[in-house]
RNA sequence: GCGGAAGUAGCUCAGUGGUAGAGCAUCGCCUUGCCAAGGCGAGGGUCGCGAGUUCGAAUCUCGUCUUCCGCUCCA
């Protein structure tokens, strides 16, 4: 993460006010004060996430005929997390200077006698282990044969049931596996609203291809493919950037890497890693198991370790994105020149939580109330709709709030020439449309 | 986890030892009827939590939790 100065950019605490007003997000056990490192969506965040993540599934796993789905569970054998390096990766023995407040691994110290920031002697505490899992206990005795961890990666879950999955699938590398599901990390900050979480949702796409040569060429791809992903959903381009690790950076074992980073109102934050991780994982769970996950080419007749091209995005942090990214605050002119505030969050109409509302002109007009509510009922089977009335200036503001790309208003006109006026939120235009066309214009215009 | 700041209604805040307040927001009624903030009314607060001092604590003391800013992490 990287400090920049966002000019002229919302700040995370206008965020965080509009996600509690608006019921997106609100800390997790608010009542009890809070627990940090969790959140709760609320119903406009529930089904924001939700739309994100299907957004994901449909794009890498639904429309591809080379990725197949997966979901595995949470907790696993404690196995699984010795082969994937994550009990000694992520347990770190720490130690902090008392007197310059840093902080160091135990095992980077060249001495334990003087700190190598401040030069003070004997100024290091006891070294305390960090494990960054959170631990569990399968059944009901609460000894070390039974603990095991929350699974830090979705991954690990794809890599153990390598063999399994290309079996009953039938596929051969060239071929994906994917998942999304919550991951758990006991961050020792987390922090910047939703941005670092203890408990987050992960959607990761596991890619296998044969050692070939071309695996560097299929990298490649996976990176473009996820560049035009960000940009099918109008994530700013200016805001996002594709860093190439170099090869300090990245892990030994990996052959290229790439971040995807986004500009958020304190800086470029992670949002995705794309990585050549070589045969690491595989060979990993082969060499701690046991087993040979191996797979078998016909053509050879030669078994070989494919090699693994992983694509790891946090839904959390891209849901954070879309909120950030769409994030408005403009100066709106009204017809009598007034200048009025409008805050708008200019969401893709799939990202949307309601795609379009449906108003009734006056709250107290019973034949108008019906026509709107009848309206709104049909439309709901299509397409994500809510329907409200009253004061007309204060519902478009509010729909501009949420997102809402559309609002469908029926006054005393709609009832003798069956039309309502739909009004746009990001140009605030307005048109007649006929009732029994109301389908196909909302077809055409949330549907891309 | 360590250092610094903060925590009173959904939000922004006032309230310095003596019966918890305002504006905005929310809800209801009226008014208006195509770009919010006109009228009347209502609901809503374990003053972050726990202990202590005191006849009495939002207010003083200690602890604790959470949030924000710096050190480690990376989806």
């Amino acid at each position: 993460m990287e400090r920049e100065p966002a000019a002229g950019q919302v700040s995370m605490e206008d965020i965080a006010a509009l996600a509690k007003r608006r019921g997106f997000i609100f800390q997790s056990s608010e009542i009890y004060g809070g627990i940090g490192g969790f959140y709760d969506y609320g119903p406009l965040g529930a089904i924001l996430k939700r739309n994100v993540k299907d957004a994901w599934w449909r794009d890498m796993v639904e429309e591809r005929d080379d990725v197949v789905p997966f979901d595995s569970s949470i907790v696993m054998h404690a196995k699984t997390w010795e082969a994937s390096g994550h009990v000694e990766a992520f347990n770190d023995r720490l130690v902090d200077c008392k007197v310059c407040k840093h902080r160091f691994r135990a095992d980077h110290l060249k001495s334990r006698e003087q700190c190598p920031d401040c030069g003070s002697k004997n100024s290091f505490t006891e070294e305390r282990a960090f494990n960054l899992m959170l631990r569990t206990f399968v059944g009901p005795m609460e000894d070390s044969a039974a603990m095991t961890y929350l699974r830090p990666e979705t991954a690990q879950g794809m890599f153990v049931n390598f063999k399994n999955i290309y079996q009953s699938a039938r596929k051969r590398p060239p071929f994906g596996v994917a998942q999304i599901g919550k991951a758990f990390r006991n961050e020792i900050t987390p922090g910047n609203f939703t941005y670092r979480l203890r408990e987050f949702e992960q959607a990761e796409l596991e890619y296998f291809v044969p050692n070939d040569g071309h695996d560097l060429k299929r990298f490649e791809e996976w990176v473009q493919l996820r560049k035009a992903w960000y940009a099918k959903y109008g994530v700013k381009p200016e805001r996002l950037r594709f860093a190439e690790l170099t090869a300090d950076e990245r892990p030994h074992y990996a052959k290229a890497g790439i971040d995807v980073e986004y500009l958020f109102p304190w800086g470029w934050g992670e949002l995705e890693s794309i990585a050549h991780r070589g045969t690491y994982d595989l060979d990993a769970h082969m060499r701690v198991s046991g087993k040979d996950l191996r797979f078998y080419d016909e053509a050879s007749k030669t078994h070989y370790t494919p090699l693994l091209i992983e694509s790891s995005a946090g839904m959390d942090r891209t849901t954070l994105v879309m909120l950030v990214d769409a994030y408005e605050r403009e100066t709106a002119t009204d017809p009598a020149g007034k200048q009025t505030e409008r805050i708008v969050l200019h969401f893709h109409p799939q990202i949307a939580p309601v795609q379009a509302a449906v108003f009734s002109l006056a709250r107290n007009k019973p034949e108008l109330v019906e026509l709107a509510r009848s309206i709104e009922k049909s439309l709901r089977s299509k397409f994500r709709t809510q329907y409200d009335e009253g004061n007309i200036g204060q519902l478009y503001r509010r729909q501009d709030e949420i997102g809402t790309p559309l609002c469908l208003t029926v006054d005393y006109d709609s009832l003798t020439g069956r039309d309502v006026t739909v009004r746009e939120r990001d140009s605030m235009r307005q048109e007649r449309v006929g009732i029994d066309a109301l389908d196909g214009y909302l077809r055409e215009r949330l549907c891309p």
